[in-house]
DNA sequence: AAGTAGTATGCTCATGTGAGCAAGTTGCTC
DNA sequence: GAGCAACTTGCTCACATGAGCATACTACTT
């Protein structure tokens, strides 16, 4: 009955309220008086505009971020920061660009002079690195030790983003696994790596990888240095995802079995750094990263909205 | 400098905030406590939400109506009602179409049980009367005598909407013209004639089609009662528009020449009529709109989207 | 190290706004 | 035409908000 009145030309006055009072800002007891009506009439007229449709708010992040995924997440989740980002599909290579100017985004808005940025490798976190154009004055650290091609190793992103930041950069020119305890407590023994696992009490903000261990998709799972046997051993005990060298099983428990033989930050200190932040998305990295999320080793996550979609049960 | 510093997680941040105002319809201090800020700092990020395209007011009317073009005639042209319809081609057909629907609905809501309807003919006001489904109870009167196919006429008309309206029909069953001013005088004298001309000081709320006169676009014209060389004098007098029978030239001065030999509502008695409303648009009908709102005659415009921009100049 | 310009934050005070109510108005029933 | 119900309108009062200012902080200059 209500509705049925509203014709073309009460239409066209409504709009032109909501058109006044949202666009061009002015109050309602200002277009009151230029029409010559009260202020709760105009208000009305807004609160029906509304209702009808003629107003309609969008609230859109400018670029690719999905605003209310990323908002699921973080509540789903506690986390500090999350960021599900829209990627065209769902190819490796385009979720890994992706998440990695995003990823540099969030580094140079959270980064202050304060900062010590700690970092692992991998393709996202190259892609980081290459999208980083400024950083405030902070040193970085490698996290943990070399494993992949060369580009995307920790030692060339730290190389890339210390550069940026024109801060100091504390490498690890050591592999990420050697194949036995003692070769790997020897590495560590060497001052160069003992300045840098010194550095790693002082780091504020990781960036870190999430590898996947079912279905692989891991600079640690094919490393030349863990034995078909101990592979075995590792995925019957249920590991799931690795963070730095730390593996992580379903339910998000910590596999503890290789860490002697990492050359990397330990599990205790990892958990010490204030911001956490897992880097990582695509098809293959669900359960690794439910796995993560769940260990509470990482505090904030950046993925694919696709990824985050399954996450939170879309 | 400002701008370079919001990053990923304050774009989140203020599309949260401006989610919760905007849609949830929260106020600033609801925010402010829930996130542990000031009513302040809230009320700045939703300014800087907006400013930064985070938060879009969209006004537009639900249907076919072009909210700013409608606004800029009324202004332009001081009416007391304009909607300009967006049509998807200006063909004809296509305007009269929508147009008639768009009457039929600003007829509903204006029409009171109060109000008198006058009406002409013509295709567009034939299609309004086939979209007409609810009216209060009013008489219908029609302005002017019969010309053109039988389903467009001023009779065919009148007897759809007065049904519609279930109040009473006051038709004309003369022809618009005829060829000599003492055979229209003779015609008015008919007993139904004088009771339907009597109405026409009721008239509160006429609906008319305009008539082209160049291009030639309209019932009068093409008159069989008007001789080729009364319609080239009349022409030479710079006839661009007709209204009921009131002929227009550019200037919107009224013409006169030929009343005497019309049926229909004389321009003084048009003139006194509260809400005289055009119907018309499409490609030909230009200039003799622009005529038809200069003469005065009618205070409110019904049109299509392209005829308006042209109208005003765009 | 002190100065200084730019920026961010939260205050006061005046103004804008919403909820709920009371007085009209309309349209209907009997 | 009286009575009634549904709706509209504008009011009061309490709350929400914006403008402008004072303070604190920052980053850069001297």
């Amino acid at each position: 009955m209500t509705e049925l009145n509203i014709g073309p030309d009460e239409l066209v006055r409504l709009a032109f309220v909501a058109h006044q009072h949202y666009i061009v800002g002015r109050t309602r007891i200002q277009i009151a008086q230029d029409l010559g009506l009260s202020r709760f009439k105009v208000g009305r007229m807004l609160d029906d505009a509304i209702a009808g449709g003629i107003v309609k708010f969008e609230i859109s992040t400018p670029g690719p971020l999905d605003l209310g995924l990323s908002l699921k997440l973080k509540d789903r989740f506690g986390l500090k920061h999350a960021l599900a980002v829209r990627t065209p599909t769902e190819a490796p290579e385009t979720v890994q660009e992706h998440l990695g100017a995003v990823a540099a985004e969030l580094l140079r808005e959270i980064a202050t002079d304060d900062d010590v940025i700690g970092l692992t490798a991998g393709r996202t976190l190259s892609a980081m690195a290459g999208a980083l154009t400024t950083l405030p004055h902070c040193d970085v650290v490698q996290l943990a030790g070399v494993a992949g091609p060369i580009q995307e190793t920790g030692v060339e992103v730290i190389r890339r983003v210390s550069s940026v930041a024109s801060g100091r950069p504390w490498s690890i020119y050591a592999p990420l696994v050697v194949s036995d305890p003692r070769t790997a407590h020897a590495i560590r023994q060497q001052p160069d790596m003992q300045a840098t696992f010194a550095q790693f009490a002082r780091v504020t903000i990781a960036l870190v990888a999430v590898g996947s261990w079912s279905p692989p998709d891991s600079q640690m799972y094919d490393n030349a240095a863990i034995s078909p046997a101990q592979r075995s051993s590792l995925l019957e005990k249920g590991v799931r995802a690795e963070v730095c060298a730390t593996l992580i099983d379903a339910q998000g428990s910590v596999v503890e079995d290789i860490e002697d033989s990492c050359i990397a930050i330990d599990t205790a200190a990892l958990r010490r750094i204030p911001d956490v932040i897992a880097v990582a998305g695509g098809e293959h990295k669900t359960s690794a990263i439910r796995a993560a999320l769940a260990s509470g080793l990482v505090n904030s996550l950046i993925t694919d909205s696709a990824l985050a979609k399954r996450l939170i049960g879309e």
